[in-house]
DNA sequence: TGGGGTCCT
DNA sequence: AGGACCC
């Protein structure tokens, strides 16, 4: 919903002029600080400020080592190499947190594949390793006051994916176990989603495949398909369907995906749930920065509107700038932006909004140097006033060479971005000025959130092919003639013993069943996941806590049904799931005392730095999205950066005897 | 419809 | 410089 529409509805909405995304940057760095803390290899990936991906393939082998198959019950996960006592006691008959495929066993037990079942055993057990791994770094982030959600697989895309499956604070292992078994399961899988849910295929390739679909499907049969509900078995039973065939479809699109896709061969890759895309190491630095900001309802006409726009823009990217680049003590840059960018978008007439980013048009130009200069007293402002003066407002009219159809000589702008990008990267380990005191090992200078992570093998990354059999030299000929074969027949799963474990942000439930939104496990008193228990009993508490929580899922989910989202507040959620239909219940269950405003603490909802959203989008399709949530007084969906001033709208109510 | 990001042509 | 993807 557009903002202008919801004052429509509501006129006595309060908007609060731009998003202020630090505190989620803030929480997103600690967060990612600390997952980054345990891992071996610096495999840290992040995608958004709520999602990361962890290749922990070396942890859990070094682990699969470990194990003791004669007392699986009594295990003990080692997390430091160095240090056999860091670690965490857990029963490895089990996996912990929710399956897909198969049933739930463990490493016992007949039929399970079990611990000494060959390839496929092996991979099982290291899945369900990393099942419990994953459980522990989510209890830790409990423990900081956030709840995750997590898919546990071979792959980033698979992790992904089956991190959704049992959405709010949860964790889903996906077993693929196989020759005989986990190609089907994957299959089974991936075959289910819409295509539009695969990551990697967005709205255009949707609908470019969705489009090849129906046209195919049309003579033969049945009911009008949604395009939107096309399935990947869907796709794949078209019997034309080749790797060719899907380049020329996608050939319309310049390029496609972020993958690395672009080729038929990829998109049908993807859609066999192979992704040999490796978790990128951690970043230190950013490759751009920028900030933006919209005018969509009241575009910008006047050179000196934008002159003030670009003073607030550019002030806020400079801010952005010494505390991104800058070493702690913000003495020193870490790197240096080479490029500037300015992107505007002239505002267009309402007929032609179609794409998200729709005319946007961007200049880059050096970034002056006197940009690094600190120190001054008067603070950034001049280094602000003159990169506007002398840098942005020329490009500018470069951008938007004449006044626009107006007549007269007045701009249309509905978009502003200031962006520096081109990082030159000065390495703070070999630095010369500098700290003889430590190497840089601290890394609490990362961002980043919680959300997915993934493990997986380095040493079989080679074998990409989980796409392409690593047939030899077929191999090495391949790219002659790509097409021809369609059934990616997946290489031997057992060969591929990646681990991916997919840590994804989920919700909160409050767990008195009182609508309080506290984020807090500390503050609420769950007593499931206090710290205090868990130090008194590390051994047993963790296992303890695995069995309750699973528990108390089951139990969340049994007495509410088939919607597990009633009397949730959720915190920071996914784009695309279903758990969010907007269905006033969805947030607060009827059946629940309605609050008094005192019971509601805003502060609360907001806590965590304002991490609290519910997903609006659950399409995909860019609409209706937006973070927030639902008010408890008015029901009403109330974005985040609404918040306070819906807050403040309701004790107006009250002073004013409205309310009640 | 928002305020960011990444990678690939 | 722009497009496609991601959140």
């Amino acid at each position: 919903m557009s903002i202008a529409s919801a004052l429509a509805i509501c006129p006595d909405l309060v908007i609060v002029d731009g998003e202020d995304l630090t505190p989620f940057r803030d929480v997103s760095k600690r967060l990612y600080a600390l997952l980054r803390s345990y891992s071996w290899n610096d495999r840290v990936e992040r995608l958004g400020l709520d999602e990361v991906w962890m290749d922990v393939s070396d942890i859990i082998e070094y682990n699969v080592e470990l194990l003791n198959r004669h007392d699986l019950e009594h295990s003990w996960f080692c997390l430091d190499n160095k240090d056999p006592e860091k670690g965490f006691a857990f029963d490895a008959r089990g996996f912990a947190g929710q399956v897909y495929g198969r049933e739930k066993v463990g490493l016992e037990g007949p039929g399970t594949g079990g611990y000494e079942g060959g390839q496929a055993g092996l991979l099982r057990t290291k899945l369900l390793l990393a099942s419990h791994l994953a459980l522990h770094l989510r209890l830790k982030i409990e423990e900081e006051g956030y709840t995750t959600a997590c898919g546990i697989s071979t792959n980033k895309l698979l992790a992904k994916l089956v991190g959704n499956v049992n959405k709010p604070r949860n964790q889903t292992t996906l077993l693929s176990l196989g020759p005989d078994d986990g190609e089907e399961t994957v299959q089974r899988f991936m075959g289910s989603h819409q295509l539009r849910k695969i990551p990697g295929i967005g709205g255009k390739t949707a609908a470019a495949l969705s489009d090849y679909f129906i046209s195919q499907s049309k003579p033969g049969s049945s009911s009008p398909p949604n395009p939107k509900e096309i399935t990947v078995d869907d796709l794949l039973s078209c019997p034309g369907l080749s790797p060719s065939k899907l380049d020329s479809l996608l050939s319309s699109l310049s390029s496609s995906s972020s993958t690395g896709t672009g080729t038929g061969k990829h998109i049908l890759s993807l859609l066999q749930g192979h992704d040999p895309s490796p978790v990128k190491p951690a970043r230190s630095i950013p490759t751009q920065i920028s900030i933006e900001d919209t005018y969509f309802s009241c575009p910008l006409v006047t050179i000196e509107q934008i002159r003030r726009e670009l003073v607030k823009i550019t002030g806020s990217l400079l801010k952005r700038m010494k505390t991104d680049l800058m070493d702690d003590d913000k003495k020193r840059w870490l790197a240096r932006p080479k490029t500037l960018r300015l992107t505007t978008r002239p505002r267009t007439d309402p007929k032609e909004g179609r794409g998200y980013g729709y005319g946007r048009v961007s200049k880059s130009q050096g970034l002056p140097g006197y940009v690094f200069n600190n120190g001054n007293a008067h603070g950034d402002d001049e280094i602000v006033q003159r990169l506007v003066a002398e840098t942005l407002l020329p490009m500018f009219r470069e951008l938007n060479p004449l006044n626009p159809r107006k007549g007269g000589k007045e701009y249309s702008i509905g978009l502003l971005n200031v962006c520096v990008t081109n990082m030159d990267s000065i390495d703070p380990t070999t630095a010369g000025g500098g700290g003889s005191g430590g190497g840089g090992r601290d890394i609490k200078n990362m961002f980043m959130r919680a959300r997915e992570f993934t493990v997986y093998d380095p040493e079989h990354e080679h074998a990409d092919n989980t796409g392409t059999q690593p047939e030899t030299e077929a191999e090495l000929l391949e790219h002659s003639d790509v097409d021809v074969d369609v059934d990616v027949h997946a290489g031997d799963p057992s060969h591929d013993p990646d681990l991916n474990l997919d840590m994804s942000d989920t919700s909160y439930e409050s767990s008195n069943g009182k609508a309080r939104g506290s984020l807090k496990n500390n503050d609420n008193g769950d007593p499931s996941t206090t710290n205090h228990q868990q130090q008194q009993h590390p051994v047993s508490t963790i296992h303890e806590q695995a069995q309750a929580q699973a528990q108390a899922d089951r139990d969340t989910n049994h007495h509410l049904g088939t919607n597990m989202s009633t009397n949730h507040y959720y915190f920071h959620i996914e784009d695309d799931d279903e758990v969010w239909d907007d269905s006033p219940d969805n947030v607060w269950n009827h059946n629940e005392e309605e609050p008094t405003e005192e019971d509601i603490d805003y502060d609360d909802l907001r806590d965590a730095e304002g991490m609290s959203c519910v997903n609006g989008d659950s399409d995909g399709d860019g609409d209706g999205d937006g973070d927030g949530i639902k008010c408890p007084l008015c029901n009403h969906f109330i974005p985040l950066f609404a918040l306070s001033a819906h807050e403040r709208f309701h004790s107006m109510e009250e002073f004013e005897g409205e309310l009640d």
